[in-house]
DNA sequence: TACTGACTAGAACAAAATTCTAGAATGATA
DNA sequence: TATCATTCTAGAATTTTGTTCTAGTCAGTA
């Protein structure tokens, strides 16, 4: 019997899918090899690749599972919430809770998005990508109506609201600034109500 | 004589440099080879590790190049204005153009961003941005004295002023928006303005 | 003309990614 | 408990890609 013959099936997949994500973080993804994650995970070669296709299906997974991680939550709480000031306070919320509770996680996110992604992986994102922006849109709709929320295009709702809190969070995670993005969280969402208000 | 020893030189290092280019916009950094770039652009092997060190040396090369020629004009706008709320409309639409005008070169600094950049090139970076980073605070500087912008951290102007115009630059480089970026130039820099604004 | 240094070509080599083959562990079935 | 199919693992073999090396060519110049 081999003796890392123990972590078959499930647990040989994520402990390739950790070792990955460790690399990732350490090296980047072009800087780790096939060989780092296979000698950190403790798989053999074909371990690894009965599991996965090649590293980018390793890196595309991971990205995949990142994103989720942070959706859920997010669609959650804002199911949850009627009024409008507290919804965006919520992803305003939310997303900076999931950065700072997961800086590895969301560090590896920022440096995979942008990158070329193809095959499965490509429509599963197009999905998760269609099932937020759907829900973000139920959200939106009934206070656009009573005309408590300006009526703009759904893409710049998400630019105006999520995007200073990515770029800040981005350079927090980079060690670019001092404080955590959770100790300007306020002004976040101050600014934000304050673009998409009437 | 060779037949394509008419191009050497610099012309040379520029055809490397934009065929680099053109395959990383259009099969990223990771999935463009060597040998792409090299029949690309015409040049062998050798002369193209003449001129590059390797891969990499190429990508950041065209990555600083890229950001250099972004803030080069926003700097200079920005010395030129004295008014608060013009300078705001300026680091907004200085983004928008330079992003619409040169599409290649801004889908190739987003998929680029992120990556671990290295030795020479890492320090050029760290000097670009503290170049852009000095200019910024000396240009805010008399209007939060005077008490018409608000005291806040520098990062969070960046974030706040040019967060939500690289969200939205991203998803229409992406192609996942209709409208370009300057049909809501007027909405970002309003947007801007509130956030930060006394 | 002969010399110099920048430049180029393409073969040789090294490193990394991926495939292949043989076999071991696991769970279902008789 | 024997056997069988399936999933999984190991590591060698192969392919692909990246980088280095050597022998030059070319343009300018003394």
């Amino acid at each position: 019997m081999s003796e890392t013959g123990q972590a078959r099936g499930k647990s040989r997949r994520e402990s390739i899918l950790q070792a990955a994500l460790d690399c990732f973080t350490e090296h980047g993804i072009e800087g780790t090899t096939i060989e780092m994650i296979r000698d950190k995970s403790g798989a053999s070669t074909g371990s690894l690749y009965h599991h996965f296709a090649n590293k980018e299906d390793i890196a595309s997974t991971l990205f995949l599972d990142g994103l989720h991680n942070y959706s859920e939550p997010l669609l959650k709480g804002l199911a949850a919430c009627s009024d409008a000031r507290d919804g965006i306070e919520i992803m305003v919320t939310s997303y900076i809770d999931w950065v700072t509770e997961n800086p590895d996680w969301a560090r590896f996110i920022f440096s995979a998005r942008g990158r070329v992604i193809r095959g499965a992986a490509a429509e599963a994102l197009k999905d998760n990508n269609r099932k937020q922006f759907m829900a973000l849109r139920d959200w939106l709709q009934p206070h656009i109506e009573q005309g408590v929320l300006q009526p703009l295009p759904l893409d710049l709702y998400h630019a105006l609201v999520n995007g200073p809190i990515q770029d800040y969070c981005r350079a927090w995670l980079a060690g670019r600034v001092r404080h955590s993005p959770r100790q300007h969280a306020r002004t976040f969402a101050n600014a934000a109500w304050r673009s998409v208000a009437v």
